[in-house]
DNA sequence: GTCATGCATAAGCTCCACTTATGCATGCTA
DNA sequence: TAGCATGCATAAGTGGAGCTTATGCATGAC
């Protein structure tokens, strides 16, 4: 790799009028003027030691010498076309998308086919983790994280506010009787008692923290929590609309209005600089008509 | 062709580093700073929309957008760099030199066996023309005309002057009883009558030029006078530089050292630009030492 | 804790790839 | 044979891409 090239707009030019046989064509081509194809040109000759072009009248023709440069300079640079050219189409192919695991669940995946239909071409990579990922040292190309939205480098467009509130199985319900105050709550189990947020919504409902019974193990992700509570075990504090279909399907309801605003929400965010890449717009168009909202913050 | 690449510069930095892993590395290999290199690869992946390295502390890896590019960025700079390093080579391989007729005939064609010995690598092409040819239109690398040296754009290296004498055959000369005062010559045939140079001669040999028997019919190229000469049809008027071998050998002799100067010469020449492309080099050097003389003129 | 490594970023400069304008030679046309 | 069109060469001047220098930051090694 010792061996250096002539400068790289020179040959470029070269292989343009080369290619043309004709200095004015080829800047036509390359978007400049004859005079820079011209001077370009030279400069190559007098870098190689060697005449490259006869200047005929009205006739431009290749010396021996150009006319053996002439298709091999055109090869690399057919080469180079047709990477840089399939190389757009290439990148539309998949869109990794990351997300916590209960959005992914609950929301994402449900959906998902959907999106597929509507864009066959771009096939969806869906990881989840619930660590933050960083855009510069792994190869994703949308998160979609909680958080409050203000990532630096980032564009995050508000998916859903993370509001917990208390959600069971009906049939939970009509065996203790019924949950009409909030008080009632104390006759079923409530699940993962030392999630913090259960002290805040008991606040909230006015109710004395200290009936919380903490004897239930955690559980942890709110995907398990749901099923549990679906399974009748317990009352859970979840995301409301996470599990609007266990709602209308009747395997799940909410007894009463109260909700817990953590102030933070799910967020759909992507670095600032890949904002006009068209798998990543399509994506984003899309997932805010799902929510029906459009809120963006830089 | 109607799809642009992206900055040239920008993938050929790309290519480099992503074969060898390092920013810093890159930049050593193109002789540019790791900031420049920084640079350019974050242009490219603006350009392209895509990011092509995952920047891992203390070590840079492809993403697969990346890994897909690289070996076809590869290849294309590999053909460009093999087609460069060959041309060099391959540039040496052949020298044309375009020359007069006579000075073909009579002195370069004799020894120029000898400088294919010594510059093996070498093949001179020996084109003989009379009319002056153009480097831009045509395909020579020298040239050997005659004139006054003066050409705009061309270095001149003066090689003989063109000084006319009187040559007869030594069996001629004895035929007629020998040629010891000027005025003998009119006992032999003069060759070539029509030829311009016959009247300066006879002026400069203090001899009327009206005695100057005009029924012989031109020949035109001195070679062939010579031959005339040699055979001992006549006398001839010659450049006794080209006849050194027949005067050795005795084909030739010089009765008189009355010479006509005409004030040109011959000249080797190519052009300024040249002039320091190996093979021409090597043959400027070969002819001046055979010649003897280093008059050189721009 | 300290040092070394390696990429990112900001600011500023330098050079060269370009443009504009013109010239020159040629071949076509009437 | 003059006049026009074509196409490359050349000179002069300019703008900005592409570089450098300087610095910061994160990480891993010792």
């Amino acid at each position: 790799m010792t061996d250096s090239l002539p400068p790289l707009s020179a040959i470029r030019v070269f292989e343009a009028a080369a290619r043309l046989l004709s200095f004015t064509k080829a800047a036509a081509e390359l978007g400049m003027t004859q005079a820079a194809v011209s001077y370009q040109i030279k400069l190559l000759e007098e870098r190689l030691g060697a005449p490259l072009f006869l200047r005929q009248p009205r006739a431009l023709a290749l010396t021996e010498a150009g006319q053996w440069l002439a298709p091999r300079t055109s090869d690399a640079f057919d080469l180079l076309r047709e990477a840089f050219s399939r190389f757009g189409e290439r990148e539309q192919a998949t869109l990794i998308v990351n997300t916590m695991h209960t959005f992914a669940a609950q929301w994402l995946a449900p959906r998902l086919g959907v999106y597929q239909l509507a864009h066959p071409k771009t096939a969806v990579q869906l990881e989840t983790t619930q660590r933050v990922v960083d855009f510069s040292r792994e190869e994703v190309d949308v998160v979609i994280r909680s958080g409050k939205g203000n990532w630096p480098g980032l564009i995050a467009y508000k998916l859903i506010d993370v509001r917990f509130t208390l959600m069971v199985s009906p049939a939970l319900g009509k065996q203790v009787g019924g949950l009409h105050k909030p008080a009632d709550m104390f006759k079923i189990d409530l699940l993962d008692p030392h999630d913090d947020w259960w002290q805040l919504f008991l606040a909230a409902a006015g109710l004395p923290p200290e009936k919380l019974r903490m004897d239930l193990a955690p559980i942890g992700l709110q995907t398990i929590t749901a099923s549990a509570a679906i399974a009748g075990r317990g009352g859970a504090l979840l995301v409301k609309a996470f599990f609007e279909q266990e709602i209308r399907d009747g395997r799940l309801y909410q007894p009463f209005d109260i909700e817990v605003d953590t102030g933070t929400a799910y967020w759909l965010a992507f670095p600032e600089s890949r904002r006009n890449v068209p798998k990543i717009k399509a994506f984003r168009d899309w997932i805010l008509g799902e929510i029906g909202t459009h809120t963006a913050q830089g």
